[in-house]
DNA sequence: CTGAAAGCGCTAACAT
DNA sequence: ATGTTAGCGCTTTCAG
């Protein structure tokens, strides 16, 4: 490996002016800077970024903390965090935390002792005492964790109070709720938009929720147990496209048509709920928005001493596609 | 930050020594050593690892570049390097190329900057010349890249006869082909297995070979145009399950019913195909056990000084599911 | 404008 | 069995 010295010699200065022409830092005559550039470029020389790293305790790496990577709702926003960071100069690390906070802790210490720049967090499971001891900056995209740290999300409950109320505008009358897993804080916020929109109508059950655990097959399960019991629903709000693509299977596998005899909605927006037949209606979050909105923030925390923590919450809309239709309305197909 | 010093002041004894309890080198006495180890737990002292990249040239981190994240058979082939690699304490680093050789290019130089230990490569545009230049172990996964550099890979061509063949034995009469983008070599092998099963059959055209560029999208349009002009056709080969599922998406629009009129196979076997309905017949890879593998083979790489480079190549198995059928069979659902 | 030298935190000879 | 010391490759005072 040819390193800085050998650059110097090279060039017949010292290190420490061959570090200045690097990084453009002080003054370099111009004519000693020409001698320097060709000698990198002679050696094809290039910084240890690891000798860099240990002098500025700073790595320019960032790290995307994520609860599941086959739910394709997080490869999309970690499409958006690598670019910008990336853009920035940054290696970008994913991490599969499998919402298990072992997992967490053991990449927290890990990427700690890399000297990791920042790191970004969708966590259900962490703690703010977990955080509290991490000196570098974190921020929370897609679930809020609480303790005074900035965050990056979507209004949930509104956008499942407007889900709800689209399902109610095409004339559904009986309208049921897969949920999330329990611990995460979004399918709290999305089931209280349900609930603000259903909890008073006189047909309501609570027995009109079941979860669906954020995953495709645990979705088409709970659906299918549901419909047998209350056949009469006829529209559901779905926590997530993955689950509302399982609960489309689901339906398939009862012979129940969608949208003609069910509407179907969901929340996300990802790709998948495209590729079905039916494609899925859902609330489209601005996924590549809020990961690149996340990025800067942290970058923007990495960079200013003065940072202020902030929260920014984007919103969801509405996509109509081929799962949900109004009752009574001609089949066009 | 705490560092080995601390720990050495406190518990009374050199920073060698120190050293020597947290690697386990070299003797220690046994009071001594508990002297530092509660010296280590008072200070909650973590080494640091840029540090010790820095003396040792190697950081424990290995990176893994595909290029599409968005395919989710990338996420699945991530999942299982992940796992392997944390489990041998490394760190594990995700590079999306989108196949292009400049992001490979940067990547490789950030992270040969990084001293990063090994790189598993997914790529069809990285040259021979490129990876010459990089002395760190590299493992070519799911695609052979050349040099005689190990590789995991699968029986693409013989899966892709199975594939046709198996379309053959229920009965397919004309049986086209959606392939890949031209530059990968997956693209040319199922291709060539496609060909070796139907090129001398008489009702052959070689315009039953449309490329579907790996996409979703691409897939569908293509579908659809090559049934418009070929209504003939009653069973396609797909190059991947993620067109796979396009062409069901096609097949809808197009009120072409599968697998009663059209029988559809494709390849990859990711979780993807389950979620349509119908769900999709696939030749599987093992995709956990060969992105498992790749790690494996990179972990002796590094560690085994006289490693000796290898080929390794996993077969494909046909998991029959919704969206082919014997011809005149009934149907029953 | 440039060089000498200290030091980031750790490990591995080399002494003792 | 333990301490001393010389780096790993880079950046940044501090002199000149």
């Amino acid at each position: 490996m040819t390193t800085i010295k050998d650059v110097a010699k090279l060039a017949g200065v010292s290190t420490a002016t061959v570090s200045r022409v690097m990084n453009g830092t002080g003054y370099v005559n111009p004519s000693t800077k020409k001698k320097v550039n060709s000698a990198i470029k002679q050696l094809d020389y290039r910084p240890n970024d690891v000798a860099r790293s240990l002098f500025k305790g700073k790595s320019k790496m960032i790290a995307l903390f994520v609860p599941d990577i086959m739910n394709p709702f997080f490869p999309e926003l970690a499409r958006a965090v690598e670019d910008v960071t990336n853009h920035h100069g940054y290696t970008f690390i994913l991490c599969n935390t499998d919402d298990e906070i072992e997992k967490e802790q053991t990449y927290l210490n890990a990427l700690q002792q890399k000297s990791v720049d920042g790191i970004i967090i969708v966590s259900s499971t962490i703690t703010k005492e977990l955080i509290s001891k991490i000196k570098i900056p974190i921020i929370a995209l897609d679930r809020i964790i609480g303790a005074n740290m900035s965050s990056v999300t979507v209004n949930n409950r509104e956008g499942a109070r407007e889900a709800v109320r689209y399902l109610k505008s095409i004339g559904c009358q009986r309208i049921a709720h897969i949920c999330g897993p329990d611990h995460v804080i979004n399918t709290a916020e999305r089931m209280k938009g349900y609930l603000d929109e259903v909890k008073d109508e006189d047909w309501f059950l609570s027995s009109y929720i079941v979860s669906g655990e954020y995953y495709f097959q645990t979705a088409t399960q709970a659906m299918k147990k549901l419909l047998t019991v209350h056949p009469e629903i006829d529209g559901i709000f779905v926590g997530n496209d993955l689950m509302g693509v399982g609960v489309l299977k689901g339906a398939k596998e009862l012979g129940i048509r969608v949208p003609d005899e069910l509407s179907v909605i969901a929340f996300d927006g990802i790709m998948l709920g495209e590729t079905t037949t039916p494609s899925l209606t859902t609330m489209a979050q601005p996924i590549y928005e809020i990961g690149a909105r996340a990025a800067e923030m942290l970058l923007e925390q990495i960079n200013d001493s003065k940072y202020q923590s902030k929260r920014e919450e984007f919103t969801v809309q509405l996509i109509e596609r081929q799962s949900t239709r109004k009752r009574g309305e001609s089949i066009d197909r």
